[in-house]
RNA sequence: GCGCCUGUAGCUCAGUCGGAUAGAGCGAAUGCCUUCUAAGCAUUAGGUCGCAGGUUCGAUUCCUGCCAGGCGCGCCA
């Protein structure tokens, strides 16, 4: 777990560039204000774009659009008053800018001296792993819960998205300051675990399975496992027999997913299993408190939450007139486990053939007397296809249903996976190719950004090579005012807002589209831009400056790269 | 029928808490290595941002309706 953001991150944020020229607007609107030239409420904050268009500036604002209603002017002119107000009060050294232009209907753009905007350069190497973390989400006690397959079979794809997507979210999360635990539900109970015992007892005793049973091939090799090293299984009972066989290939299946997750390089703090919801009768504690929220009632002998008080379509059954206990059961009662752990936010990762559940697990939320909108989100995994040779890979040897996870790495590597499946948004469906995948061109994202990090070390060994020094001490910003340079400072110093959106949003997907956008300007940067001297030329302060803005870049990727669980590799 | 998601370049997709001339990769055409990794870079070409209304200084972005596609609507787990 990362830890909160130290001192040094907190100045950083305090002194960075964007920090300070927000600091600057908002005082001389401020003054503008006061003084009575502009009747306008005065924003909590200064809304700072990165202009698409370079020549509009590193930076501008629409501030003066947004006030020109209520201060009943022309835009431009709000604008004008704030220029104005910067100037004449001396505002513009402090904060690093060297010129401020009004454009379009009201634009303030603002270009950065070089000297100031290159500062971001020695904040990445001073904080190295943690330049981009902050402390945005630090009251935030997060649940992360993804994957949380059957431990009935193999991990498929659809596992397969949420094992990358979740464990970067996870990474995100905690880069911004939350307090994170990353849990796997596991289903340990219920039918489905029956059906599992039965299926491999079957295969054992040289039966059919049953009809509704297991019937991927991975069964047989559990069948043949359980049965060599417990001989004594096959004399059991059909009932014995059958609870025997499930526990032991529950066992060896969860281990099995559990070595799958690790090599993929997904982590959880704790596997929670299901079936412990109902000892030391926990589940009847957490019945009880909804129950005094007066949300839950008896109907046809059996007991039910009303959902619908909160919206969900249909009230749900907890114990069925049979008196067992629905799946909804266990949900009600992991949702009351979570908030009496002290986590204020639980975050539910579920595949869109579930998204049916968003509804009633909100309203779980709400019927134990929480806030939905706050305690509780339920994210949508939609669709993952797997091409191959230009055609849908559906059938898995192993699986007996669809391709699984090992089976994807083996095709394509944990990298390459792992990457892909993070880089879109997961409310979009999505197609992995396994022939692109396997190219090593930028076709191939992953090696696009991992190649533009492989590049600057083998520049940076060659530096060292010849003895140009780089580094904080041997860096001196005023130097790079080339346009490639000027490009690659002002993206390095966005990586933080990255993150921070990232996190907020719960879109790891936008570190990947970062990190590609940074290595693409790293690459025109060096087409451009000489690093090291030529032939018989002798090293220069310059050569140093950007020998040293290519170390703070090759940080920057590789924190990216991290944050993704992907490998940031030096040589390629 | 109801609900959720999606519709952006020939293809695969970014962008959308409203902002200036809508982006990237691939595919197509043409250039750049006797000097740092060519797994790279540059130039050109390519668009009714599904359709129609609305909100306003401004809409691909927000709202409504429609069209098309995907998924879901159990006392299953």
């Amino acid at each position: 777990m990362v830890k909160a953001a130290t001192g040094s991150l907190a100045q950083m944020s305090e002194s960075s560039a964007q920090t300070l020229v927000q600091t600057a607007l908002l005082s001389a609107l401020n003054r503008v204000i006061a003084a009575g030239e502009l009747t306008a409420p005065l924003p909590t904050e200064i809304n700072l774009d990165r202009p698409k268009n370079r020549e509009h500036g590193d930076y501008a604002t629409s501030v003066a659009l947004a006030l020109a209603k209520s201060a009943g002017m022309q835009p431009r002119a709000v604008a004008e008053l704030i220029v104005k107000s910067l100037t004449e009060n001396d505002l513009l050294t402090a904060a690093g800018i060297s010129k401020v232009e009004i454009a379009g209907p009201g634009f303030i753009n603002i270009t950065l001296d070089t000297a100031s905007q290159g500062a971001v350069v020695i904040e990445i190497l001073k904080n190295a792993k943690k330049f981009g973390h902050g402390k945005w989400l630090s009251d935030k006690k997060i649940n992360l819960e993804f994957v949380s397959a059957n431990p009935t079979g193999p991990l498929h794809l659809g596992h397969t998205r949420w094992a990358a997507v979740g464990d970067a979210l996870g990474r995100v999360l905690s880069a911004a300051g939350a307090d994170v635990i990353r849990e796997f539900y596991i289903n340990d109970r219920g039918n489905q675990m029956d059906l599992f015992g039965a299926s491999i007892r079957a295969v054992a005793i040289g039966k059919d399975r049953p009809e509704d049973g297991y019937h991927g091939e991975y069964i047989a090799d559990l069948a043949a496992e359980i049965s060599k090293s417990n001989p004594e299984f096959l004399k059991l009972s059909e009932d014995e027999a059958i609870a025997a066989f499930r526990d032991a290939g529950y066992k060896l299946q969860l281990k099995q997913q559990q070595s799958v997750l690790d090599n993929f390089g997904t982590h959880f703090d704790i596997w929670f299993s299901e079936k412990s919801l109902y000892e030391k009768d926990f589940f009847h504690h957490s019945l009880e408190k909804l129950k005094s929220q007066g949300h839950v009632f008896e109907s046809e002998n059996a007991t039910w939450l009303r959902t619908t008080d909160f919206g969900d379509d249909k009230d749900r059954v907890i114990i069925k007139s049979d008196g067992s206990f629905a799946y909804f059961a266990s949900d009600t009662a992991y949702y009351v486990n979570k908030r009496e752990r002290g986590f204020n936010l639980c975050i539910y990762m579920v595949g869109a053939d579930h998204h049916g559940y968003v509804g009633r697990l909100k309203a779980i939320a709400a019927c134990a007397g929480d806030d939905p909108e706050i305690n509780i989100e339920v994210l949508i995994g939609q669709m993952v296809k797997i091409m191959e040779g230009g055609e849908e890979l559906k059938l898995s040897k192993r699986a007996g249903t669809i391709i699984t996870l090992e089976e994807l790495v083996e095709k394509v590597g944990v990298d390459a996976a792992r990457y892909t499946l993070i880089r879109y948004p997961t409310d979009t469906p999505m197609v992995m190719d396994v022939d692109l995948l396997r190219k090593n061109t930028n076709e191939n994202p992953v090696y696009y950004v991992q190649y533009a990090h492989a590049r600057i070390c083998a520049v940076l060994r060659n530096a060292k090579e010849f003895g140009i020094k780089y580094g904080a001490d041997a860096y001196q910003a005023a130097l790079l005012s080339h346009e490639r340079e000027r490009e690659l400072i002002g993206l390095l110093a966005e990586f933080p807002r990255v993150v921070q959106g990232a996190a907020e949003m719960r879109e790891p997907h936008r570190v990947a589209r970062y990190a590609e956008e940074l290595a693409g300007v790293y690459h025109r940067f060096y087409n451009d831009c000489r690093v090291l001297p030529l032939g018989d030329e002798k090293a220069t302060e310059l050569n140093s400056a950007r020998a040293t803005l290519c170390l703070a870049t090759a940080q920057v990727i590789s924190n990216a790269l991290d944050l993704l669980g992907v490998s940031a590799p030096e040589k390629m």
